[in-house]
DNA sequence: ATAATATCCTACTAAATCGATAGGATAAAA
DNA sequence: TTTTATCCTATCGATTTAGTAGGATATTAT
């Protein structure tokens, strides 16, 4: 299960790559438009921006816009800095590795192939689809 | 990511099919084996119990066994209840399906399609995947 | 200048979930 | 009747989630 601050980043991004010109919104109009608190959505755009996703423009008419084409940002991108973790266990995470305190020998532990697999089929997803592909 | 509680309870399953004669193993036996909280471990085998998963036994020689073939026991069926929805998105869930507070019409929602996608190829693996193949 | 607009930023909070732990009740076997 | 092992309910501290509050800062329009 991904969190509220995933989906409503994913529906935010979306937003901004339907816009035309991809002129600045603001975040009170994407906020009304998808129907998520205003304040809750603006510390997610927050981060967008400061992972290089968003530009802003502050003042009148100003808001948030795409710094790149919608083509060119991966889905396992914007889910890795909103959600984490793509694996379902940290211990075949490839961007947020941990070692399991349980497993003295990851190779013998019986979930890790199975988790393995189902990181590599989600990911293989993830890395074949754009904000583009979400219009 | 999934919980410690369905980690743990994927590998005392395993640790259950490979059992020789399927006789009861005591969860001392288990957590001891791999590293689990006795305590923790009791309650997660106790629910898989309720389920339908394992039977167990009271008293000198008891312990936990399991009441199918480790080939008959899919991964989707165990994830499903010790960790619950396989989706990544309640209003995509098959076995848990809720709708969405903030969208008005599914189709409609962006997010949606990709994550029917993501939980077809999840569940792809977990349905052709049976405790057997852990092991 | 200055008022209006909109993002920026830090801190806080209520509620839920997670990962256990405690302690006794119950049933089976020796 | 003692020992063994599961059964069951309740509780608990820590962390995460989903926000909220309130002011600082920068830009634009008057």
């Amino acid at each position: 299960m991904i969190s509220k601050k995933t989906k409503y980043g994913l529906k935010a991004l979306t937003y901004l790559a339907r816009q035309e010109n991809n002129s600045p919104v603001q975040i009170e109009v994407i906020a009304k438009s998808e129907n998520i608190s205003q304040k809750f959505l603006e510390s997610i755009l927050l981060t967008l921006r400061k992972n290089g996703f968003l530009g802003s423009k502050k003042g009148k008419g100003g808001g948030y816009y795409l710094l790149k084409n919608p083509e060119d940002i991966k889905m396992s991108a914007i889910m890795r800095i909103l959600e984490g973790p793509i694996a379902m266990v940290p211990c075949v995470s490839l961007n947020f590795y941990e070692k399991c305190d349980d497993c003295p020998d990851e190779n013998a532990c019986a979930v890790h192939n199975l988790m393995i697999e189902v990181r590599d089929s989600t990911l293989n997803i993830f890395n074949n689809r754009s904000l583009a592909d979400l219009i």
